[in-house]
DNA sequence: GACACCTAAAGTGTATTCACTTTCAAGAAA
DNA sequence: TTTCTTGAAAGTGAATACACTTTAGGTGTC
């Protein structure tokens, strides 16, 4: 059985807490089996034994129970009472139809955000697109090594990340922001599969550029706008839709 | 201590499930904690410990960590590991924010339900309609008792929430199905609170015709409309914007 | 008084255990 | 053959056990 692959690569609270470092078992399972599941090796039917799964990843039932009731409480499984889990049908779209729901919610709470973010906040988000910026000019101006690309997908990712959960927490409506934040855990688990081009990664930076500076203008209305325009441009340049 | 209440009312799947009759000691946990979080009574920044609300609660510490477990993938509780469950601040304002979540989740899954909802669903949810119409007649052209008021205001809930969930599992889009149900589960926790008047009422059946009536046309411009309109309208008429 | 250090009590994560429920395949009855 | 019965195997919900971590309240030192 070669599915114990540490898959629990940068989970973990985004925060500066430096102190709490080893994931919960509980945090592996729940990763690793939605891994298992939006990647199809676990399609819609299937039957998810806390008993077998334990076995499976050596660890004791219990962290394995909790870890299929986060996934139910999801919506990516279901379970009934004393009977076993099951995937729930369709759940092999799940990251293409999280990519909608953000269409949903992301537009709007950028224009919330445009109101309340802060200052700091903006400037600490403006030296990330520079940061980026730097690394995209010293791959074009550079041999365009795969280093260099590794460095500038990285930053990209990053601000990426920092840009969207930024607007998430300053949206100011915490259902809201956390719905956001699991739409950004799913599509983290798919990082690993995820490719990021040159072409990708400058649209992304662009698109990003406008929304920041709509959010620095506060200007709702545009941040809405570009915050819409952004989602619908990174699914169109994904011909694949499978990893959004 | 006078916590021990029974809250779990009418929980469990809305389905035609006959056999499966108590809810999991879990859900009851979850469901008394939520309660009471929204109910202001364990306000933000409140320590949820295991142990003690085992004790409290008179069960093992294994079902009200998976409570809290829930809670937390909720975003209502936070908990690093190793630490205490803690009550996010602002989680006072949950069902009052939920409603905003509900503006930017439901209209777009009206406009979408109208494409793909079934001649016999809607057929079903009419009669329904139908049915609350008469209770209405009932309370109107009686006496207008508070017996007929009741049976009026359990047939406006349960048409309320069979339509607006139809509208969720049509949308053919499952996380957005999702966070609609999870809006309404945690409007049903503070049902126990809620209080219709004949004014909602009257108005929720005409809002939610006009819906039905966009439905049948597969109209999903005026779905889309109509929904953000009796959203709208629902938290309008609610003065105290506690429950909504 | 303020601050570091220590220790017992409380709390958390996980494994183990057990009673009860579901599953499923083999044998009996039609 | 098909259908019903049945009992063992497998699975689930929940309590308990235990090692490890955090918390809180001294005690001593400055």
């Amino acid at each position: 059985m070669n599915n114990d692959v540490t898959l629990v690569s940068d989970l973990g609270e985004h925060n500066l807490k430096e102190d709490d470092d080893s994931p919960s078992l509980v945090d592996e399972v729940y990763q690793k089996l939605l891994l298992r599941i939006i990647r199809c090796e676990l399609p819609g039917g299937t039957e998810l034994k806390s008993t077998q799964l334990a076995r499976e990843l050596s660890v004791s039932r219990t962290p394995v129970v909790q870890a299929l009731a986060r996934l139910q409480a999801d919506g990516i499984v279901i379970q009934q009472k004393n009977h076993r889990a099951v995937v729930r049908e369709g759940a092999e779209n799940w990251l293409v139809e999280i990519h909608e729901l953000r269409l949903l919610l992301e537009p709007s709470a950028a224009a919330m955000a445009a109101q309340r973010i802060t200052e700091a906040e903006l400037t600490e988000l403006q030296m990330q697109a520079a940061d980026v910026k730097t690394c995209q000019q010293q791959y074009e101006a550079g041999d365009r090594s795969s280093a260099h690309l590794q460095k500038w997908s990285t930053a990209s990712r990053s601000f990426d990340y920092a840009l969207h959960l930024a607007i998430a927490d300053y949206c100011g409506n915490l259902p809201i922001s956390e719905a956001i934040h699991k739409c950004w855990s799913y599509k983290r688990v798919s990082y690993s599969a995820a490719e990021e081009t040159p072409e990708i990664m400058t649209r992304g930076l662009y698109d990003h550029t406008v929304l920041l500076d709509s959010l620095k203008n506060r200007d709702s209305e545009t941040a809405s706008v570009a915050m819409a325009m952004h989602l619908r441009n990174a699914s169109r340049m994904r011909p694949d839709r499978l990893i959004v």
